[in-house]
RNA sequence: GGGCCCGUAGCUUAGGCUGGUUGGAGCGCUCGGCUGAUAACCGAGAGGUCCGGAGUUCAAAUCUCCGCGGGCCCA
């Protein structure tokens, strides 16, 4: 009975992904290659926890694909790796994505909606679209453990996380400040810098020159300029450069005098004229009148003039207008020179009472009202519009403010020699961004705002007395019920643990948390340890961290990559992860990015069901660098599935097929990679070399480099190549040593490919393979195989250079058959190859397979090209620059014969096809025709009934010769004669 | 506005670090061939300002600088 189960030649590659994802979960195939390694050498991987409450976009899909190769590889290659799911759950996203879901848009709606139970809801919200994910998941072949995965919402997670930040705490780390941070007025809520920079957007401001009148002096101004005109409200000082020159000008129609930099004098409309020159620093301490009156100043001086070296000459006047509210720049400034504060804007970015005009307006609205008073009372200068880029609520929509707020922070500045050495002990892929994009980061650190003033968090795990203003951070539930004055929860998160009060330990008061969350960075940073709740459990964090290998996109740089970084750093002071492969975006097919919002977003699942994973998988692996932006095409994925997938299916096929026939058994046969012959020792040299160059690439993540060699294998080396030239020796119909070989080794290369390529297409190799090893004594998946490794005594350098030798004479002889018009069927006397003695070592012992290629009855190597050039017949090919080939053109009566007679089998092995005759049936021939090919036939019968499988061949036609079988016939033209050819099944 | 990366044929790309014959492939296109050889294969052909400009050099796709376009990050 054969052993091989038979194939078809199309197969339907979405209907055998869904078997093999069924047998995977019948047989836990996943796990046992998980388990099978336990006690080996650990491969440590963190996965980047995504959030549930949207859509899986395709860039996760490729994320989860790359890390799937990697560690499918990895765990081949005899590490231990397991791969625990994560989720992140918090944070301002599902707190926006739950307000849709109410109506609700403002912190006061949802406290009077209750936090408790809109907590509630976003607890449920990021699990929305797990489904979607998890099948997503696993319909890509992602093996991942997603049964117990880690969520950061979690009990045992958050206190991980406090356990974290008391350590922080402990150092002296995480301090309170009056900071101005970037806000958004509707969610209420300071931003994380990363999510700031994800709302810029182009747009047109009011650009306004104010004259601001100094104090005691005549009609004397300092001109500034502000696109933000609103700012004005809380304007304490105006900054000058100290050694730029500035100048006194008189100007405009009622001769006023403006001070600015004489490098800005173009920003004056009307004419003017230079009365006086000076430095800026001249300027200082200068006094000027109170814009606009209202606004209380608080802690110190206002109204004059100070220098700073950040004022610039590019725009404006060279006077800057300082509103400590609402800069960074400007809160340091009039900190440094203790200046006063002035807040005349609330938290929803209104303007408050002490703004009679404004009050209850919101800052942006107000721009036009405030540039009609400054009209009226004829301190506008001159206004127009400007184009710049302003940050948005990446989630709302709504204009971000520069806001002085209390927030708490971790002192990362302070970090920041740990950092960067750090970093150094971490391996970048690709290896530029190390000391570039992450490198400058961190070289220009700052301190992290962790604080959020929001809900659906950590609570952030401070308490503060309110007697004597003491503060504690608490690290661990166990400590919290210690301290508590009343009952802990259960749930950790809001409104809950804002009920728990604390006794504080200096004075015996009430503590009261600080009601703020934390940023949910900081919760996914905290993975390594988080996730096995370290150090309340010990072990299973030792023995993960720190991680070997992490993977992300490119955006991650300064996300998650730097949270990792920067959590570690300040806890443990080690990296914690060594290996960090960043990807590129998938862009749709004209090159920019895939978003919601643009609806240019390819859903994967038509993929899955049009195409399959593993044609998207080899897309993903060969399309270009991983590191690189791809345009995703799904033509490109088709492509793929025909050319590679379909090439090696095919090649799979025919060995099948005939194995089928023949009943062969690799198990039955032992014969040494010595003793077969050239063709079977060269792909066998090629698949070891192949296999040492495929495991160099994937170990530095040039995945495309070594998926792209892969291919190059299957389609020119094994297909093209090795199968096309063996086939004959598989078609021979009694046992012999040959055919042995050539089913040896195109078995052995085939079951050592499907090894090499099962990282990468999983489905298809799977089945491949069940089918060609899985037996009692084997694995039962090529997933719990080793990967194969490169045996050195089997790579014969030499054969594989003769081999790309013959195979450029093969063209060269090609192109010589094309030129003279002579088809690759008509046989040849000779062919002469001119070249030197050390090619002519190299080729001799191939020169059958040359003979062979390229149909000639004999093969001359010779080292001189006289007596070729000159002779007439033949045909001057040049191979290389030492390389000529002479193609004898000249054609006699039987090689004419000869070349009819291939034709004719060539025409009735077609008749075979067309009437669908099994490989091996056997068949009766009739034939008529002019004399020509009737001569040749009768010449060549024994030849055409051997090629053809035919136990009848016969003159007539079927007419006259039986009256009850059934004849194909059909009438062709060869070589211009007419021959009616006739088969029959025998 | 600043930083990093990318830009090679209609499309996907190799080469670039380390400058050196006519810049290679694949898909697509045209022509021819082959086919019990597979939605495949073979041969030939058309198709390139190697994004533009300047510089270094005997020599630049490659090195340097300045632009332009795209992406990401930061303001």
């Amino acid at each position: 009975m054969a052993q091989f189960k038979s194939e078809t030649q199309r197969v339907d590659f979405i209907k055998q992904e869904e078997e093999i994802l069924e047998r995977w979960d019948r047989e836990g195939t996943f796990e046992r290659s998980v388990e099978r390694r336990t006690g080996c050498e650990q491969f440590v991987f963190v996965e980047g926890p995504p959030t549930a409450n949207g859509l899986p976009h395709p860039g996760h899909v490729l994320t989860r694909v790359v890390k799937d190769l990697i560690l499918r590889y990895k765990t081949m290659r005899g590490f231990y790796v397991r791969r625990k799911a994560g989720w992140d759950t918090h944070g301002l996203p599902v707190e926006i994505e739950v307000e849709k879901e109410l109506g609700i848009s403002t912190k006061g709606e949802i406290e009077t909606y209750g936090i408790e139970e809109f907590n509630r809801k976003c607890k449920d919200s990021v699990f929305k679209y797990e489904k979607e994910w998890v099948n997503a998941t696993k319909r890509v072949g992602f093996w991942l453990e997603m049964g117990d995965p880690y969520i950061t919402f979690d009990k045992n997670y958050i206190e991980s996380v406090w356990w974290s930040l008391k350590e922080v705490w402990k150092k002296g780390l995480l301090y309170k400040s009056h900071k101005v941070v970037p806000f958004c007025p509707r969610c209420e809520t300071t931003l994380s810098s990363h999510e700031v920079a994800q709302g810029y957007q182009d747009v047109e401001d009011p650009s306004v020159y104010v004259k601001f009148k100094l104090k005691d002096e005549e009609e004397l101004y300092l001109l500034a300029w502000t696109t933000t005109p609103w700012t004005l409200l809380g304007n304490i000082a105006l900054a000058v450069h100290p050694r730029n020159t500035y100048v006194k000008v008189k100007a405009g129609a009622n001769g006023e005098n403006l001070i600015l930099a004489e490098a800005r004098l173009d920003a004056l409309d009307d004419e003017y004229e230079i009365l006086e020159r000076f430095d800026g620093k001249s300027l200082e301490n200068k006094e000027y009148e109170q814009l606009f009156e209202y606004a209380k100043v608080e802690g110190g001086e206002a109204h004059k003039v100070i220098t700073a070296e950040f004022v610039t000459l590019d725009e404006g006047t060279g006077v800057v207008h300082i509103a400590p509210a609402f800069g960074e720049v400007d809160y340091e400034v009039c900190r440094d020179k203790n200046l006063g504060f002035s807040q005349p804007v609330n938290s929803k970015g209104h303007f408050t009472h002490e703004v009679p005009p404004l009050e209850g307006m919101f800052v942006k609205d107000a721009d036009r009202q405030i540039i009609e008073i400054l009209e009226q009372r004829g301190v506008l200068y001159k206004e127009s519009k400007y184009l710049h880029s302003y940050p948005f609520c990446w989630r709302c929509g709504s204009p971000l403010l520069y806001y002085a707020r209390e927030s708490w922070f971790i002192a990362m500045k302070s970090l920041r020699d740990n950092l960067l050495a750090n970093n150094e002990k971490i391996n970048w892929y690709p290896s530029h961004l190390k000391h570039g994009r992450f490198g400058n980061f961190l070289e220009a650190i700052e301190d992290w705002a962790l604080s959020r003033e929001r809900f659906w968090g950590t609570p952030l795990n401070i308490w503060i007395c309110s007697e004597c203003g003491k503060d504690c951070c608490v690290g661990s539930i166990e400590e919290l019920k210690r301290k508590a004055k009343n009952s802990v929860p259960d749930d950790l998160h809001r409104p809950y643990i804002d009920e728990v009060v604390l006794r504080c330990d200096v004075c015996g008061g009430d503590m009261i948390r600080v009601k703020d969350v934390i940023d949910c960075w900081y919760d996914s940073g905290s993975a390594p340890f988080a996730q096995w709740h370290y150090p309340f459990e010990v072990e299973r964090f030792k023995r993960n961290f720190p991680a070997d290998f992490i993977t992300e996109a490119i955006d991650q740089t300064r996300g998650w990559f730097y949270s990792l970084l920067a959590v570690s750093t300040a806890i443990f002071d080690t990296a914690p992860y060594l290996n960090v492969l960043s990807l590129g975006h998938i862009l749709d097919e004209k090159g920019v990015k895939m978003s919601k919002s643009k609806g240019n977003v390819v859903d994967m699942t038509t993929i899955f069901n049009n195409e399959s994973a593993d044609a998207l998988r080899w897309y993903f692996f060969t399309v270009g660098p991983l590191s690189d932006d791809i345009r995703f095409s799904e033509q490109g994925i088709i492509e793929k599935q025909n050319k590679f997938l379909n090439t090696l299916w095919n090649s799979y096929f025919f060995f099948v097929t005939y194995a089928v026939i023949d009943e062969f058994n690799p198990k039955a046969k032992g014969i040494a990679v010595e003793s077969r012959n050239a063709m079977d020792r060269w792909i066998i040299s090629r698949l070891n070399t192949l296999t040492g160059e495929v495991i160099a690439a994937i170990e530095c993540f040039e995945v495309h480099v070594a998926a792209r060699k892969i291919e190059e294998f299957v389609i020119n080396d094994l297909s093209n190549w090795y199968i096309r030239r063996s086939r004959r020796r598989f078609w021979v119909q009694e046992d012999n040593f040959d055919k042995d070989c050539a089913y040896l080794t195109l078995y052995e290369v085939l079951v050592s490919l499907c090894k090499l390529l099962a990282p990468f297409v999983p489905f298809l190799t799977e089945h491949i393979y069940q089918n060609l090893v899985r037996t009692e004594d084997e694995h039962e998946s090529v997933h719990l195989c080793d990967y194969p490794y490169p045996d050195k005594s089997l790579i014969d350098a030499d054969l594989e250079d003769s081999m790309e030798l013959v195979s450029g004479l093969v063209e060269a002889g090609r192109r010589a058959r094309s030129d003279a018009g002579i088809k690759i069927r008509q046989p040849l006397n000779d062919v002469a190859v001119v070249f030197s003695a050390e090619k002519h070592k190299k080729v001799a012992s191939l020169s059958a397979m040359l003979k062979d290629e390229l149909n000639v009855r004999e093969v001359k190597l010779e080292s001189t090209k006289a007596g070729f050039a000159a002779a007439g017949d033949y045909k001057e090919e040049e191979v290389d620059e030492d390389t000529t080939l002479f193609l004898n053109v000249g054609l006699d009566k039987e090689l004419i014969e000869e070349g009819i007679v291939r034709d004719v089998v060539r025409r009735i092995q077609g008749m075979r096809k067309d009437i669908d005759l099994e490989y091996t049936a056997k068949i009766n021939i009739m034939y008529e025709g002019d004399e020509a090919v009737k001569e040749a036939i009768d010449n060549f019968s024994d030849y055409i009934c051997a090629e053809t499988l035919a136990v009848d061949l016969k003159e007539g036609l079927p007419s006259h010769y039986s009256d009850n079988s059934i004849y194909y016939a059909k009438k062709w033209n060869i070589n211009k004669n007419e021959v009616h050819l006739a088969i029959e099944a025998a």
